[in-house]
This record gives structure tokens, sequence and C-alpha cells, in this order.
DNA sequence: GAATTCATGTAACTTGTTACATGATTTA
DNA sequence: TAAATCATGTAACAAGTTACATGAATTC
């Protein structure tokens, strides 16, 4: 879909800059769409240039200037065109490099894939801890842009995550109990 | 992680053509890594340079030329050093688009949500119901390159498939009663 | 005194997708 | 006779990552 479609978005609920547009992402859309600064900057150039979207500078003292982007009536129609469009191929949705360890698990020396296994699984139960802040952030999120509407939908986004980090958790301890049963040798680790 | 892994793990098996890795692709991974055929070859090409792969002409009446790609000594040393390797950064493992709808799913016209969100569970369920082709195939492959030591591995990655699947049919049901009881009007589709 | 925050970007690179091109053989 | 299978790729494009560059102000 690519991220420009996610910045259009952002952008309908108020003007942002970059800058802000990336704490967003890290704070509250990281679990399931992430996006560099230096990617964010080249497109909403690329989305000023179509015309979706205006900048006005605005300068600050003993900080830099801030380049602040607004959504044109263009920007909202393409935004919504694409958001009433049900994602038509799914590509390939799932690119998951552990699978692919876990694959080609039997080349691995013994007691590896239950190790990578047990530090998949903590992982994920950080994940799940950290969702508690997004939680907070959201809330943050609906007063200040007074958009408490739409925190009904950024939990549903949140909720997903949750079902599939414990889901992720089962399959894993699943996969150390079939490892067993099969006698691949556990690690120390 | 790049296909460049997957390739040499699958070339680790048994010689293929880029063609070949297309059909295992399709048929066997696809659930959790996707390759278009232009950037398999695009991808053996640079392989090659590298010297991880070695390829020889395989002359055939009434079908093209086939390129047989074979692995070497190094291609093994650098698959085996990616493979006890853990996905350090996890970068951005889940990129969901349908997510990003459902993010800014009260812009969407009324009833267009539980529409999409239908159509969702409907996908998920024909996943579902595909994973037992993909049981096959595995043991297909297991049996004709014999290597029924893997089937386990190859098993358990489509055992996360199915999780997955199934955990995100339970999202969407409960999405949609959600959505129900915040009054958000249904669709007739 | 060192690291983080604020705020902008450019350049080079890697990875993935889409469209195009060829052409015989086999199956529906 | 139309479509699918076999088998190779190239070219152009889109999307994402990594490294580099700047520089003041604030916090640890």
């Amino acid at each position: 879909m690519s991220l420009q479609h996610a910045l259009l978005g952002l952008l309908s609920y108020r003007p942002m800059t970059g800058y802000d547009l990336k704490q967003i992402f890290e704070k509250s859309i990281n679990h399931f769409w992430s996006a560099q600064l230096s990617q964010i900057y080249r497109d909403l150039g690329n989305l000023e240039t179509k015309g979706y979207l205006t900048s006005r500078i605005e300068p600050q003292e003993g900080r830099p200037d801030k380049k602040v982007y607004s959504i044109t009536a263009e920007g909202e129609k393409a935004f919504h065109n694409w958001l009433v469009k049900f994602p038509q191929a799914l590509t390939c949705a799932v690119r998951d490099e552990f699978l692919v360890r876990i694959f080609f698990g039997s080349q691995l020396p013994p007691g590896e894939l239950e190790f990578q296994l047990k530090k998949f699984i903590k992982e994920k139960q950080e994940e799940i801890e950290s969702y508690s802040a997004v939680e907070k952030i959201i809330e943050h999120y609906a007063r200040e842009m007074s958009r408490s509407e739409e925190k009904l939908f950024w939990r549903l986004t949140l909720r997903r995550g949750y079902i599939m980090a414990e889901g992720s958790i089962r399959w894993a301890e699943e996969c150390l109990e079939q490892l067993k049963k099969a006698g691949v040798p556990e690690s120390n680790a």
C-alpha cells in the first residue's frame, strides 16, 4: 500500500511535521506498520508534488524551523478512494524471517532452535507488555486531537497485535514440545 | 533477510532451476514468504556472482534449456552463518494494510467496514482450507527429496499459519461485535 | 561531559512488484 | 482454439533501509 496512505490518513486529523508523524508511528502504529524518518520525509515530498499536501515553514527560536504539512481536498479524496478498496491481492502479507529459520531447522546445531524459540517467546511477551503503554498513548492522542470517536478503531488494531502475539507464544511453546517429543536435544541456554 | 537465504536453503537440498524454486515457493512456503519469478532469477544471478552458487545449462528437446543452480561450499557456509543468527532487529515484521484501514475506520462509510471484515474472515477461512493441500505437498516433497527428517520443521511453519489465521478470524469477529455494540450501522452486503 | 531531543534532509543501496518479451508443447 | 505449462530473462518502477550530515538545547 505504501506509507503514503497512512501519512494522508494521519494528516487528515490535523497538520503535522514529518517529525510529529514519526512520533505517532513509533508510539501507536508500530505494531502494524513502521517507517523510517527518511522515508517519511521523502514520501511527504512526493505527496506534495502530487498536490495531496501543502506545506508551510514555521520558524522557531532555539530549535530548527518546522515544516508543517496539511492535507488538501485532493489528498482527502485520494485517501478515501484508497480506504474503501479492500486489499485486492494481499500480495504476501506475511514475510517472516523467523519462520525461514524454523523451516530449515534440521540444519541448526542441536539446542540452537530451542534457544531461538525461547528468545522469541520472551520477545513476544515483552511486546504484549508494551501494549499497555500503547493503550495509554491512544487515550492521550484521542484527547489531544479531540478524536474520541477514533479510540474504538485504534484499540481494535491493538487488540489484533495482542491476539497475534499471544498466538505466537502458544505456537512457539507447541514447537518446543514437538521438538522435545522428536528427541532433538535441548540446549542449556 | 532477503529472499537469498531461502534460495540458498532450498538449494542445499539439491540443485534446482529458478523455475523449480518458484514452484516450491508457491506450493509450500507461500504462507510465510513469497517471491516473484523475476526476483528469483535476479537473486540467483547475484548469488552466483558472490560465488555462493554455480550453474550449468542442461539442454532439453521441445522445451527451453534449463539452467540448474548448485550451492557451493561457500554458499553453505554463508547460509549456516545466517541461520544461527536470531533475527536481531525484527525490523517491522508486521506490515498490515488491512489494519491501516481499520485504524482509519471512522472515516469509512457506514457498513463498509463490516463488509470488509466479513470478506477478511472469508479469505482467512479459505487460507485455512488451503493448508491441507500444503500438508500433502510437504509429504510429497519429503518423500521426493528423501528428507523425512525435515517434515517436522515444515509442519511447524504450517502450524503457525494455521494459528495466525484462526486468531485473525477470532479478531475480526470480535471487531464485528464491538462495532455492533458501538452502534455503527450494519451493511446489507 | 555524554546522550537525548528537536528538526531537517540527501544519497546510495536493497528488496520487492509489474510489465514486457519469447516460443514450443500440452491440456481442456 | 484458447489457456496453461515449461523456461528463461530484462527494464522500469515502487517501497523500504542504512549511512551520512548539521547543530542548538536540554537532560542525565
